[in-house]
RNA sequence: GAGGAGAUGCCGGAGUGGUCAAACGGGGCAGACUCAAAAUCUGCUGGCUUAUGCCUACGGGGGUUCGAAUCCUCCUCUCCUCACCA
């Protein structure tokens, strides 16, 4: 075998292809356009890892395959190189974010080159020049025109010690991740933009998209569309909004519980009240966000109350830990019997618990003392157990209430009384020492209960109130079951509604004493960073004009490079910078010094890639609009949420502002899987489990590379590394150049035609649809096939272009040793031939009769007649006739499932396609 | 708590009603070549056994069907994401 120098054929066609400006495109009307790219990445020093190879080999493969199949491909690369990791960095080795940023480019399109991406290298991006970070100035001003893009005061993770905000990812621990001090909240004014201005959009548009349905779930539970109701209480003489998503259970608040973080707190608070809430706010302070959902429910008393509009009741408003500030309105009504966190903290605080939705049921349960097991048994009601005390507890199902309701009658004991639940409440028989009878529905009489009958609860005569009476019955665990949950059911103690399904109650009460409204999770999105590695906010605080807009014409507003790092907001340090005079006025004022989420930069790039070097304006709107939307883009499922929001809003922006003739950026979206160590732990540096592409690229060459990475893991699912299985691929690799070498011209033997007319056309789905793994097996079975046939010339060529997209270089290479002057890459996708299913011309006939021979060898006495059983759509291709001939002896066919068949001993469950099965009698 | 994806042989993973003891790869075993090794090639890789056979087997139970890895149903477990959203 010849050693091959893949370095070398490598090298000769990435010089080839970058000389002919093979993957450079241009609009052109005329032909179908087909736009596809991956997520851009963060340039880090380090240069790529394997993750990233997998990432652009799955989207490269793609490309080359709708290349060959005559699309117009634009593969576009750029680089999202604004950012705090960056800056992170480069203040680690001490160089200007800057300077990191230009070293770091350079070493990763090398690298990139090095993998043979076909990418469109005359339209290459960073997010760090000025050129592209202008627009997303000016995108910011346009939002700012049309009051999308605000200020509002924000709480931030700051550092008292370095003096910094911090990002959430550096206190994830409540403590500053550089110098371990604890963090604490600062408020301070921010920038914002008004993406809630879309929530509706965003969210019903979802279900049009060709996206995973986790990507799209993911997506619908973040922006968190909820229907339910408004309803005004009353607090302090003033209506207080709140929303509820079940207002059924209005009867059933106990209290009320306000944000630990709403504006309007302390207003509530009263003097008595003070000192507590704030000892709880103080506890509060020092716990991080983290933990939120495991933290026990803390709160406090304000002193203040509600008045609740159903039934006019007061009801303590308690601050609480649990509740969310900027949702709803910041407080809820809490009805502990019919929410578990409402429950929680009613039980920590000792408010009470008032159930008032009874939960569908199909029997009740009831004890009952000094009756005879005989005589209840003749009713049909069975004595579940005795309890210690000498009660009976017994089970009633619903369609024996009468029958048991007139035994209570006549077998109760004088002084006793009998409780159980019905469909819609609550039964009660008691009987006075005079043997008189007392029944009545707990709902109507309760009051009369505890008064005329002295009934106890807990040796405490309770207050005239139902609830009280039903706090009593949950005691006990089955009647708990029915009125403490969250489930639907049957409304009690709600006055007029008393007796409704609790869906109907929805809607009555709703209209009775508020209003449907809508409401979201997703909040405005907050792009202030006081960082210094990001796009600089085009704003100028003037003294007397207060927030002025950067003039267009000024733009961009560059970042200066002269800063401190290390105290603070690095660009506060940059004295010459910051001070200017006011666009208006002239007189003095300050530059804002907040820069932009990265998230700005990477939420319209995908439109820049179509007009890269357009000076006068973001993009051309004919050049984006032949382009766009993207047909498929692939990357981390990490940004399911954030970066494709943020990308679909701005989508939507632009299109409002006439630049754009469409209303979502991404037809087809693909998330490819984690590559990660042979442990199945994630890859990083600090374990010293990275695997580097280079290396092996420079040990197999990196078609090897791309088909080992492809043919071990699929493409959705990742892949816990191994370099073991390299040399599988790097063996065929070797031994398809060796085969190209070495094999003569011959002329196609049948099989080989067939499969490749297979491989053809399944390999095409498989490129389509992301399932290279399924392509690079089909792929290697045609080899095997062809490796031991005589193959032609013709389909020799036709397997190098299935290869291609894996394997660019080799096939290129072997492409031109064949005598091609032409690329095998922009060559013609090879149209799929006829194929013949060898299986279904096979004889039936020809294998009964070897079967039956068979058997007639192996029986010691002759049968006088055979039954044959076939697949019901085999039965026509059987020729009856023939075989009886041959075999001389006479014959039934049946169908498999024939229900008349003749076959006493099964035999017709063992036929199979083309072997069916036989009963000599 | 909400949502999503899964469970197949030693391992990774195809397979979604019959041609399935289950593709393809990895690993393992045996053999060929070699003084030997690497590379390469060939065969085997559930059990009984060598039969056109039987048994066991696609997470577990139950069901539909002449026939189930595949369909239905219940259960168990695993992974991922979001999470006090009223």
């Amino acid at each position: 075998m010849v050693e091959i120098n893949f370095f070398k054929i490598e090298k000769k066609w990435q010089d080839r292809w970058s000389k002919e400006k093979t993957f450079e495109v241009k609009e052109d009307s005329k032909k179908k356009k087909y736009y596809t790219l991956e997520m851009f990445p963060y340039p880090s020093g380090e240069g790529i890892h394997m993750g990233h190879t997998f990432n652009f080999t799955l989207v490269d493969i793609l490309a080359r395959f709708k290349r060959l199949s005559g699309l117009n491909v634009m593969y576009p690369v750029g680089y999202d190189s604004l950012g705090l990791p960056a800056e992170n960095a480069a203040i680690k080795v001490g160089t200007h974010p800057k300077e990191y940023t230009d070293k770091s480019i350079p070493n990763f399109m090398k690298q990139q080159k090095a993998l043979g991406l076909s990418y469109d290298w005359s339209r290459v991006i960073s997010t760090a020049d000025p050129e592209y970070y202008k627009w997303d100035q000016w995108v910011f001003l346009e939002m700012f025109k049309k009051s999308l893009a605000y200020q509002k005061t924000r709480a931030v993770n700051w550092c008292p010690s370095c003096k910094t905000v911090l990002a959430n990812e550096q206190a994830q621990s409540g403590t500053c991740d550089r110098c371990e001090t604890p963090v604490k909240i600062k408020h301070l004014k921010q920038w914002f933009f008004k993406i809630t201005d879309y929530a509706d959009e965003l969210y019903e548009n979802i279900d049009k998209l060709d996206w995973p349905e986790k990507t799209k779930a993911m997506q619908r539970n973040w922006i968190g569309k909820s229907h339910g109701t408004q309803i005004d209480f009353e607090i302090n003489k003033k209506p207080w909004p709140i929303f509820t998503t079940r207002p059924d259970t209005i009867f059933g608040v106990t209290f009320m519980v306000i944000s630990a973080q709403h504006e309007g707190l302390m207003s509530l608070v009263t003097k008595e009240q003070k000192k507590e809430v704030e000892n709880f706010l103080n506890k509060l302070g020092s716990v991080s966000e983290k933990d939120l959902a495991e933290m026990d429910k803390l709160g406090a008393f304000t002193g203040s109350y509600a008045i609740n509009p159903a039934n006019k009741e007061k009801v303590p408003i308690y601050v609480g830990n649990f509740v969310i500030a900027d949702y709803g309105s910041g407080m809820v009504m809490a009805v502990p019997a019919h929410d578990q966190r409402d429950f929680e903290f009613a039980k920590k605080y000792k408010i009470k618990i008032k159930p008032v939705v009874l939960k569908e049921h199909n029997e009740s349960y009831s004890y009952v003392m000094g009756i005879n097991e005989k005589d209840i048994a003749k009713i049909g009601i069975k004595i579940i157990e005795k309890t210690e005390e000498g009660f009976f507890k017994i089970k009633i199902p619903f369609g024996k209430l009468e029958e048991y309701k007139s035994f209570i009658r006549k077998n109760l004991q004088p002084g006793f009384w009998n409780e159980f639940s019905t469909p819609k409440g609550f039964y009660f028989i008691f009987k006075h020492k005079n043997k008189k009878l007392e029944e009545f529905e707990l709902n109507e009489k309760t009051n009369d209960l505890i008064d005329n009958y002295g009934m106890t609860f807990n040796n405490e005569k309770p207050k005239k109130n139902p609830e009280n009476v039903y706090s009593w019955l949950a005691e006990n665990d089955f009647y708990k079951e029915l009125l403490i949950h969250t489930d639907t059911g049957t409304l009690i103690s709600s006055g007029k509604f008393n007796g409704l399904d609790n869906k109907e109650a929805i809607n009555q009460i709703t209209k009775e004493f508020g209003k449907k409204i809508v409401q979201f999770k997703l909040r405005d999105w907050g792009i202030s960073r006081q960082r210094y590695w990001g796009t600089p906010i085009p704003i100028i605080h003037c003294e007397k004009c207060g927030t002025v807009p950067v003039p267009e014409k000024d733009l961009p507003v560059i970042l200066p490079e002269k800063v401190k790092f290390g105290e603070g907001n690095p660009l506060e340090t940059a004295k010459d910078w910051v001070n200017v005079s006011c666009p208006k006025c002239k007189g003095k004022a300050k530059r804002e010094t907040d820069t932009m989420d990265t998230f700005v930069n990477s939420s319209w790039y995908f439109f820049r890639y179509c007009d890269t070097q357009n000076k006068k304006e973001i993009f051309d709107k004919n050049k984006v609009n032949y382009w766009c939307p993207i047909d498929t883009y692939i990357g981390g499922a990490e940004h399911s949420c954030m970066h494709l929001i943020y990308s679909r809003f701005y989508t939507k922006f632009l299109n409002d502002m006439g630049l754009l003739n469409f209303r979502e950026p991404i037809k087809r979206l693909f998330h490819q899987g984690m590559i990660n160590d042979e442990k199945g732990q994630k890859q990083s540096k600090s374990k010293g489990n990275v695997v580097e592409p280079l290396k092996l690229i420079q040990e197999y060459g990196s078609d090897t590379l791309r088909f080992f990475i492809t043919s071990v893991a699929a493409p959705d699912k990742g892949f816990n590394w191994s370099t073991k299985g390299i040399q599988g691929s790097s063996k065929l690799i070797k031994r398809i150049i060796n085969y190209f070498e070495e094999s003569k011209e011959e002329k196609d033997s049948p099989e080989v035609l067939n499969k490749l007319n297979k491989t053809i056309s399944n390999v095409e789905s498989y490129y389509e649809n992301f399932q290279y793994r399924k392509a690079t097996i089909e792929i290697r079975e045609l080899f095997d096939l062809i490796e031991k046939n005589p193959a032609s010339k013709e389909t020799k060529e036709r397997f190098l272009q299935i290869l291609n997209p894996i394997c660019p270089h080799i096939t290129e290479e072997l492409w031109n040793r064949l005598g091609n002057k032409n690329l095998i890459s922009t060559s013609e996708w090879p149209k799929a031939g006829k194929v013949t299913d060898k299986k279904s011309e096979s004889n039936l006939d020809e294998t009964v009769i070897r079967d039956i021979n068979y058997f007639l060898e192996k029986t010691p006495t002759k049968p006088k007649k055979i039954y044959l059983y076939a697949m019901h759509f085999e039965i026509k291709k059987i020729n009856k006739e023939k075989i009886s001939k041959k075999v001389g002896l006479p014959i039934d066919v049946f169908a498999v499932n024939d229900k008349n068949k003749y076959d006493p001993q099964g035999k017709a469950g063992k036929a199979k396609p083309g072997k069916p099965s036989i009963f000599l009698e």
